[in-house]
DNA sequence: CACGTTGTCTGAACCGGTTTAGGCCAACCT
DNA sequence: AGGTTGGCCTAAACCGGTTCAGACAACGTG
């Protein structure tokens, strides 16, 4: 009863056509007049004739569907709403298209790897979106051997046969250490992500660089998995040995925000005792108190724009690479004058 | 290249039997001698046959992945980690079954009926996870007459058709009151989820329920839509009147953790001058100052159980409702012994 | 008038599985 | 011996589309 019953065939009965003849009519191809065009899609209209997915995908090759996999520590994952927004952004461009977006979440890289593979050994989507882009990311040659068309979420370090959406960090990083520098900070430090993974690392040489470009000595820097966790700790390694830091350039928005706890658990006040930035402007850094001064980012317009380019690379085999505006500071209480420089 | 290349029939071929009898084989069915089983299975394995997903969706009417629609404020779905988590929790369910996840997040209602409708015209999924019920919830229904095998997260308020995986609420909001009751608390203020949404209703009326017993006046409520905006909002309306309660409970752990933060920027001391209560346990609870006491929820958990459910449904055209472990209080130092009851 | 040309349409093969009707043969029963 | 049963297997239909070779008619052209 659910199910689509009206075939293709019903509609070649009743207009007494061919069913070949109705697949052309149906997918606007030349070879049939306009009179049996209109016909045969008013007939199709009226017995209220719905495509088959199944039978499409079958005889087409493609499945009209997209695929994501994340390998994300849960942990991480649930703290961070980039997913959330990007995926909301790809679907707006998918849903009209009919395609569907195909989810894994898997807990390590080698489950990854063969979710790939049986991604496509499935012939379960016809695309995917390459997000957490790594150092000499494993999983590009992966897909190119694998022939599934990909665009990557950020700029790889290595040579990619795929379109890329990308944005670059460093005007943020260096906008804040700017910032912070302009309001007399000098013992800067950095909580990096994790160096494992491109957004990471490439915020922490941006990080670096800023630094030298202000004229000041290298800073601190502390390595995590970007988790609340790790951020809480590092932040307390940081405010805890002599003559800590009297700024933390934090590389996302759920350790800074944990870095704040840490600071007030320590009797330390924001951001008279200790200077606290964020990156990519989350929901709660404007209720955090003090609210959080961090870098935006739009993730919903980078699931939109990879949405765009991968259908644009499965259309007609190549795609340009799209760059997208750097994220600005946005200045809100957690950064200020330094009382003790 | 990527594509699987050998067929049903190559193996047939190869064994020098008929297409049926490979079939048969594959799916260990009676009606093949033993020899001619391990032979056609040897055979195929050497050939490195695996079954094209597409034709057998064609020929079975299924389509071998399940459905979850999100129809949340693209702002509210990023603050809360629970369906990161909880999909977390199916993956590890589907994915030894070779399903898939089919993933939807829609802006609202209406698109959110239009979607279901859509996943089974397509036939892309074979059954669904219903999240975020509402009172009356028309998807029951909806999902009833598409003849979509469900499994509802929480008890609906109607009559339902479908299993449904739940978690009393009830236990972990009276055990919070109890505790901040036990700790001197006289006016305690809710600040509630959406009245839309039966979780929301019903923690809400578990406080007004614990308030009762607790032989205490009833107290102030405040509905919210569950984002960190209208936390935040609830907080300053409750702290900022004359004689504002010394607790607030919240619905859910993002608002709390606004709550935090605005209680902070009046210049409250927390737990001293106001305590403060979530629920769900996310992540960010241990870390922020003070640190949350909250009820702990287990999303994945709660993903599992859905997943294995749908499974058995789908398999056994029934399947039993599952009652999870209430949640339980996690003591922190968010609430404390009011100094001014 | 014979000859392409063009436009419209049909029939059948095809995608790669599942499923059913029925054939064949050996074993068993009376 | 003849009939029944059951195990093993094949051929073909089927799921519902797409696609291609070719039939046929109308048309213009030299």
């Amino acid at each position: 009863m659910s199910e689509n019953k009206v075939t293709i065939a019903d509609v070649a009965r009743e207009a007494g056509v061919s069913k070949g003849l109705v697949s052309f009519a149906l997918n606007d191809r030349p070879g049939v007049s306009a009179e049996s065009r209109v016909r045969i899609l008013e007939i199709a209209e009226r017995l209220g004739w719905t495509p088959s997915l199944r039978a499409r995908s079958l005889s087409t090759r493609r499945s009209f569907a997209l695929g994501l996999v994340i390998a994300r520590d849960p942990e991480v994952l649930g703290s961070d709403p980039f997913f959330p927004s990007f995926i909301a952004g790809v679907e707006t461009v998918l849903a009209p298209q009919g395609l569907a977006l195909v989810l894994s979440v898997v807990p390590d890289e080698t489950t990854e790897m063969r979710t790939y593979r049986a991604l496509v050994s499935d012939g379960r989507v016809d695309g995917v979106f390459l997000s957490d882009l790594r150092h000499n990311d494993p999983r590009i040659p992966l897909l190119q051997e694998l022939g599934l068309p990909a665009v990557t979420l950020g700029r790889p370090d290595t040579k990619s046969p795929f379109p890329c959406i990308s944005v670059d960090d460093t005007p943020g990083v260096a906008e804040t250490v700017r910032y912070l520098v302009s309001l007399g900070h000098r013992r800067i430090a950095h909580v990096a992500g994790s160096p494992a993974l491109l957004h990471g690392s490439r915020r922490r040489a941006a990080f670096d660089t800023a630094l030298r470009e202000a004229g000041l000595p290298a800073g601190q820097s502390i390595e995590t998995d970007f988790s609340v966790a790790a951020g809480a700790d590092a932040a307390r390694r940081l405010l805890t040995q002599d003559s800590p830091p009297t700024a933390i350039v934090f590389a996302n928005d759920p350790m800074a925000i944990a870095g704040l706890g840490v600071a007030h658990e320590l009797g330390l006040r924001v951001p008279d005792d200790v200077s606290i930035t964020g990156f990519d402007d989350i929901d709660f850094t404007r209720y955090v108190y003090p609210a959080l001064t961090t870098v935006r980012t739009a993730p919903s317009d980078w699931g939109r724009a990879a949405g765009r380019t991968l259908l644009d690379l499965m259309e007609h085999g190549t795609a340009p690479d799209v760059d997208l505006p750097a994220g600005r500071l946005v200045i809100r209480g957690s950064a200020g004058t330094p009382v003790r420089p």
